[in-house]
DNA sequence: ATGGGTGCAAAGGATTTGCAACATT
DNA sequence: AATGTTGCAAATCCTTTGCACCCAT
């Protein structure tokens, strides 16, 4: 059936995640979301559906998702740390008005440089991003 | 006197920071210790010297710092919030074994890119960084 | 039967806030 | 005197942990 769009069951088993109820929602709902959510946001938009979703079962899953790179944790600021079903490398906007965060495509992420470069380390992942007022709010002002 | 080497006082005025004694140590210690130092690091440096400072006034100033970009607020993670006196915009590597943040002078940071690029946003900031094992715990493991 | 996953309640920690005292102008 | 800054204590909030239960193998 659905042979073109990976499904979060594919994605779990790829990365060796043990696909439970709960891990293929999660999962799931970062395939169809590319929003960036938080715990939050997760827990709040699964919780009618699954009444006995805990809070801390969303938690567990994320950091798990992050540690099995199935998915991106996004830390802007201690306030703001957010999920991502992304994981191919591509650069953020967060807009310190409205808080929204967006994905910006056509800036290209400098990735897997030269070993020389990176004075011996071993990269496991990259993360950029750039940070100010998003065109809608500047609008908003004026 | 120190024509050449920016003081702490002469930052803080340039952006607009009025320069408290204990603004100009905190900044002090930013600009003379380049190594991405936490609340906690900078706190207890500066305590012994200085007794009566409060945490909260560091974390108050460091807020204050980054949002008037006199500092730059490295967020890695929710449990690795750090600040970074240099504020010309490089790259850092964060280790995942030693918790250390590395500064990475070696590869550009994209920024100040087209409008089209960015979609019409304006950018204030710019934060990029790669994570991984570095050389040091790679050799510990081996 | 066993190992891992889940969810509740509680603990833990980091950061922020309220407010009074203080410093600086 | 007025304004802004500091520091204590307390509150808050987010995240993790301990542990018992449950599910799937």
């Amino acid at each position: 059936m659905n042979t073109c769009k990976e499904t979060a069951y594919e994605r779990l088993t790829a990365h060796g995640v043990k696909p439970s109820v709960q891990r293929i929602a999660i999962m799931e709902y970062l395939l169809e979301h590319f929003t960036h959510p938080t715990v939050e946001d997760i827990y709040s938009a699964l919780h009618p559906a699954m009444p006995t979703l805990s809070k801390t079962t969303v938690y567990n899953t994320l950091r798990l998702f992050a540690e099995q790179r199935v998915a991106l944790m996004i830390s802007i600021d201690d306030h703001h740390v957010c999920y991502d079903g992304n994981i191919v490398p591509h650069a953020h906007y967060y807009c310190e008005q409205c808080g929204r965060i967006i994905d910006l495509c056509g800036v290209p992420v400098p990735c897997l440089r030269k070993t020389s470069e990176l004075q011996g380390h071993d990269v496991s992942s990259v993360q950029l991003y750039y940070r100010g007022t998003c065109r809608e709010c500047k609008e908003k002002k004026s």
